[in-house]
DNA sequence: GGTGTATGGTCCGTTTCAGACCATCTGTTT
DNA sequence: AAACAGATGGTCTGAAACGGACCATACACC
């Protein structure tokens, strides 16, 4: 019957239309935009496409809108939420995948011009410190509210994940900064270690 | 002249010759499963194809063996090596992206069973003592080696992504075991954060 | 001589991806 | 009321990426 698998990103919509109710793809859109986006992104097409399948599959439920825009709601049926509770229900063995430029950079930078570095890594400190600061915002605006606050936790994750990336930026910036002879690689690492390990090394 | 595009995976590439010298398809599968593979990873099968493309750009140069294996060596070019040197003196503003199914079920896990959560906690724990042991392991192998050492930095980085996501998985899964009610998710996000926040809270 | 494992590589159907494109609706300005 | 901007709501498509099955050689060891 359903041999059919489900991908990750089809869960993705079981759950969000478990959490928010019925919505329109463009519902979807605008909530994952700012939520479960930030840790598991796609094109927003597929937020068009994935729902009629799973309508296909009987996971869904749609409704057509009798006037003017004719929106196409989606609803979670019962056997939709039996799926999205099964795979809730299986703890995952997979590990995060990042896919992070940056850190391809700095791999191989010995390839390049090494002054390239400080450059790059003051970018990521930008780049880092303005996500946590969108993560904080988030933060202060549903963190009281206690139907949402579960979801908070996720983020509470994202938050040390970003703050992780930012210590580890703005030392390896402070380390190239006051750096003479920024050649030295393994003296370099070491410094760089102990930055780190320093309480307020940031 | 060269209008053609170049993915990140044709850096991965370029890098990987540029650091390695000439390799097969084979020698850069291994080498990037053990290092770079960790925050860029692609099927192998593009490990094969890719280079050909690069090799018709006049970016890589392709050496075919005469005896028994064939095999198919490739080298960087002088125009390979400046491509790569182009793309490593631009810093990204591209942000890193996590895809992390786990993150994924705590954010749904209001949708079932909220005691799911432990176990999923604990799993996750379990992957990232297992991965930071193999990174720690690479750094005590190669830390010491001064040739290698600045790509050690960007596994120091990794290290650090890993610990704070250990770090979180810890705080969540004590923080579950020792609640008698886990169904009080604002007070016990706060716990949650009070024990990130505390030193040694793991 | 058989068996196992690392090496080295090809192929191909299915999904994803990115992003261009189109249409409608609502509120504001002029 | 016409014009326009911006949000809403959705479709389509060619190009990449995916993943995993499949094949073959080399070599070591029993």
């Amino acid at each position: 019957m359903s041999a059919v698998r489900l991908s990750t990103t089809s869960y993705v919509v079981l759950g969000m239309l478990a959490l928010r109710g019925p919505s329109t793809s463009y519902d979807l859109k605008r909530a994952i935009g700012h939520s479960v986006g930030y840790f598991w992104s796609f094109p927003h097409a597929q937020l068009y496409s994935e729902p009629q399948r799973l309508a296909e599959l009987g996971l869904l439920e749609l409704s057509l809108e009798e006037d003017g825009r004719r929106r196409k709601t989606f609803t979670i049926t019962e056997k939709g939420r039996h799926a999205l509770r099964q795979w809730l229900a299986e703890p995952t063995n997979e590990h995060f995948e990042i896919r992070d430029v940056a850190e391809l950079k700095l791999f191989f930078s010995e390839a390049g011009d090494p002054g390239n570095v400080l450059e790059l890594a003051r970018e990521q400190v930008k780049q880092h410190e303005e996500r946590i600061a969108v993560y904080e915002a988030t933060q202060r605006r549903f963190g009281q509210r206690p139907e949402v606050a579960p979801r908070m936790v996720s983020l509470q994750l994202g938050l040390e994940m970003e703050r992780a990336a930012l210590r580890f930026w703005t030392a390896l910036s402070d380390e190239l900064n006051s750096d003479a002879d920024p050649a030295l690689p393994a003296e370099y690492l070491q410094a760089l270690v102990g930055r780190l390990n320093r309480p307020n090394g940031g």
